[in-house]
DNA sequence: AACTATTCAAGTAATTTAGTCGAATTGATA
DNA sequence: TATCAATTCGACTAAATTACTTGAATAGTT
């Protein structure tokens, strides 16, 4: 089996762990067993379990966006596209969440190195938002005098609303139905924005 | 709040918690949290983690006790009623399972206290068995000359059927298909069983 | 054979957590 | 109001857990 491989079996381990019991609930001897292997070879691949939790959440991210790129191919209409966006973002949230249980806020708060990694992140969405009204402005569905800072807005809207909803359950993780509250108030908020941005006739 | 209420407040928080991340994984501080409590007046209702592990598991034996009892007063035809027993049972154990996760079986191997409660419970199973094969017996549907061991020996089978899937998957508990398989034989078992004590005609 | 990559048993230091204690608070009773 | 018991909890400790290290063994390659 290849480094790389190896690597991946090990991420996908810890991945379904952090999934179900959080961060700091999982042990590093635990994920070892799970790809049967001593606790000390695992550290071998990730000299930290921060090191390899932030694997874990570089491999989420990065299925977060292909599915936004296989959204953006398929034909719907601009408007469409963006819905689907934020659907597909909260669900990837939720799961970033799941990872780091009650602690992930303090994680994304206080850690530098995740508050940089959800930095970088920050702009592949932005490039994906711009993308997706840059091809809404082309198909005439948007406005096309539309603000370059509209993208950047909308996004901002999307992360307000869900870091209110977490402070306001002290942060606790989303629940059933504080998510279920999350998302449609997400979804109102998009489709007044996209009214908004939406070309007169 | 009365006593009792708030024991079994306590008892059914922490039911949760140890239902999803087992019993180890559970901290008297995160159950304490869960119904706004000081970590100390938890130890004032339970003097220890087991303690309170116990009660839930009281409360679980004691739901299907009453599941049972429900099925009894039910107008199957016994052989039926067997089957929904085997049925509710299964549920049952793997819901203990899950309490405990990993490290149930040495709770239940090991440990005097929860060999005593499982002991006892089986007694409660014996009775429920009993019942139904005597009323199977007296509604001509079993063979009236039926060995009164016939109750012990079902449930020793049963047990031997989950213990024997246990062992086999290392005591990590029963992941979906093992539970499946298990669930298969029982039935199969079951049905044999009953055929095997059914009055010939 | 020489060298590198990989594995792990056995450790250690730091953290977490079960359980304690004494003092504070609440609430009932007289 | 004073008294007493029931209940709460902050702050502590001892024990257990766990992240991480080390050094030696083994597998794989040239």
């Amino acid at each position: 089996m290849s480094d790389k491989l190896k690597e991946n079996t090990i991420i996908n381990a810890a991945r379904e762990r952090f999934a179900h019991y959080g961060f700091s609930k999982v042990t590093m001897e635990e994920i070892a067993a799970d790809v049967e292997m001593g606790k000390a070879s695992l550290y071998y691949y990730f000299p930290t379990k921060e090191d390899l939790f932030r694997a874990v959440v570089l491999m989420e991210q990065d299925e977060l966006k292909n599915n936004i790129d296989l959204i953006l191919k398929k034909k719907y209409q601009a408007s469409q596209k963006l819905r689907e966006y934020v659907d597909q973002r909260l669900k990837f949230f939720q799961g970033l969440i799941n990872l780091g249980a009650l602690n992930v806020q303090s994680y994304f708060d206080i850690k530098p190195v995740f508050k940089k990694l959800s930095k970088d992140f920050e702009n592949v969405e932005l490039e994906l938002i711009r993308k997706i009204i840059e091809e809404g402005k082309l198909s005439h569905e948007f406005d096309p005098n539309l603000s370059e800072e509209a993208s950047i807005v909308f996004l901002h809207i999307l992360q307000g609303l869900r870091f209110r909803m977490i402070k306001w359950n002290k942060g606790q993780g989303l629940n059933k139905e504080a998510y279920n509250n999350l998302k449609k108030e997400m979804n109102i908020a998009t489709d007044i924005f996209i009214r908004g941005i939406k070309c007169r006739q």
